[in-house]
DNA sequence: GCCAACGTTGGC
DNA sequence: GCCAACGTTGGC
């Protein structure tokens, strides 16, 4: 199993809104670089969603892969922002994986994520990052569920 | 709102 | 193929 991490700005689409929809299409990727690794989720992966332009930024939940890569519709739509003209319908550039709930985590800001030396390598806490999606390791995953599970450092 | 970092586009 | 211009992302 391959674990990655997922960005969402909550004011458009946060974790509660995925808990609330039950699984949703991530639509939106036009990005060659994370086209790469949305065709390499397979179904049953994890990914952690992480909250991005939002205060603060961090992590919210874990989400999985319960749909592989099929062609975001959005791209073919000339009313949708992710309206791309240069896609081929007999060839689409761009796909989407369908993604579900599986728990929601103690709020992780960034700042917190910074301090975590199991994320030391971690291309989210690299400078200039701005891929939306990142594949994680085994151990970077793993941290990010403990931090959230275990009891935050300004929690009561 | 600002700015740094990065990707894409298009002229040459 | 180079590179300047432009658009987008995302933290602050």
């Amino acid at each position: 199993m391959a674990y990655w991490l997922m960005k969402s700005e909550p004011d458009v689409f946060g974790y509660d809104d995925l808990v609330a929809a039950k699984r949703e299409g991530w639509d939106g990727i036009r990005n060659y670089q994370a086209r790469i690794f949305l065709r390499a989720m397979r179904k049953g992966d994890k990914a952690i969603f992480y909250h991005s332009n939002a205060t603060p930024p961090g992590v919210a939940g874990v989400a999985k892969i319960v749909g592989e890569a099929e062609p975001d519709p959005t791209q073919f739509d000339p009313t949708c922002k992710y309206f791309d003209s240069g896609s081929n319908p007999d060839e689409p550039r761009w796909d989407l994986v369908t993604v579900a709930p599986v728990k929601k985590l103690r709020f992780i800001p960034l700042d917190e994520l910074r301090t975590m030396p199991e994320l030391a390598e971690c291309r989210l806490l690299a400078k200039g990052n701005r891929l939306s999606v990142i594949p994680l390791t085994d151990d970077e995953f793993e941290a990010i569920v403990a931090a959230g599970n275990a009891r935050g450092r300004s929690a009561r």
